[in-house]
DNA sequence: GTTCGAGATGTTAGTGACTACCAACCTGGT
DNA sequence: ACCAGGTTGGTAGTCACTAACATCTCGAAC
């Protein structure tokens, strides 16, 4: 129904392989020595299709597939009170959900924080998230204002275990490293 | 002794200038609709020495004044316990003492927030200011994993009193609202 | 099965941020 | 007067990104 099955299914493929290549070939030879031309060329499509499919160069690792599950979290902690709890809780729960995706997510990592320009663009994104978590507390928590202070200090608890996690090499277990984070930081969370 | 006064004079002179015109232009024009020539020919230069004052058109308007401060009044808190709340008391501490440059600050944090890309660089500053405040809390605090982590959420709840300051346009007090922030997410301050 | 609309791709030309590289100048000390 | 070094300007080039136009292919309707 949604549209023809078979152009979808082309469009999902290019995309995939153009942000494959470009995550090879920046963890290859970074990220500023790579051109997009040289993603197009690995991936056989012209420079113009990149952009097509990927608005920014940036836009070629950063790719937000958390975010829906720790907001639809957040909404199902309804009841826990204080808020920093509900959300603590809630990206805990998260964690371990996104760590087996074949290491993709921790290359992607690596290369975030090792960039300049990537690392800035993915906590900006953080602001989205935060948004959306904000959203999902729902009118039981009080004044927005805290909501959005508690919201933005999870996130960068959570960011403080992710750059953890990937200095690990994933190693270490993720959901641990978020839980001793966000204990240190808004107090313990005893999940 | 420092060179001579006078060639360091007449530079810091360009350099202020060039910063004054172009944070006034963009916020006249905005951001993306400002070039650097623009800029340039304002401030009577050509467009190379703007590169040369200013590594990055960003760089234009992200002034981090506060670290020092902050990294020393951090330092200054030796003996108070949990880290967090060493790290809160030094931002709170510092808030009161930036917010009168005559509305400069104000203006640069309205377009920084308004501009995704602004926005993403003066997150990322944050990065470096962690690790000064990391750095201030010394061997006193245990763990650096948890020293991060509480200082990213302290850094996070600050940004987020900044933002709510800019969009008030400064009318309200910024301590009392980083005060706020902070016990919002982190539990009560009670400098 | 032919035809028609639409989505996907390619090509070209352009803007703007940013970087060498080189030439000219001005200041400060000998 | 002269020299050394810091400041500036100009030129040319790379690269990310955009807009406009042509092409090609798939999907559907007749």
């Amino acid at each position: 129904m949604p549209e023809s099955s078979l152009r979808a299914q082309r469009r999902a493929d290019t995309q995939r392989a153009i942000q494959t290549h470009a995550v090879r070939l920046f963890a290859e030879r970074g990220y500023d020595a790579t051109t997009v031309t040289d993603v197009a060329e690995a991936a056989g499509v012209s420079p113009m299709t990149v952009y097509r499919h990927f608005p920014t160069k940036e836009d070629l690792v950063l790719v937000d597939e958390i975010g829906p599950l720790v907001a639809a979290r957040v909404a199902a902690t309804a009841g826990v009170r204080p808020p920093v709890r509900r959300i603590a809780q809630a990206l805990v729960e998260s964690a371990a959900a996104v760590t087996d995706d074949g290491g993709f997510l921790l290359a992607r990592l690596q290369l975030m924080i090792s960039t300049p320009a990537l690392r800035a663009r993915h906590l900006d994104n953080h602001y989205v998230l935060q948004r959306a978590i904000v959203d999902a507390l729902g009118t039981e928590a009080g004044d927005p204002f805290e909501a959005e202070a508690a919201a933005s200090a999870c996130l960068a608890a959570l960011h403080t275990a992710l750059v953890r996690w990937a200095q690990d090499d994933g190693r270490t277990d993720l959901a641990g490293l978020v839980a001793k984070a966000l204990a240190a930081a808004v107090g313990e969370t005893s999940g």
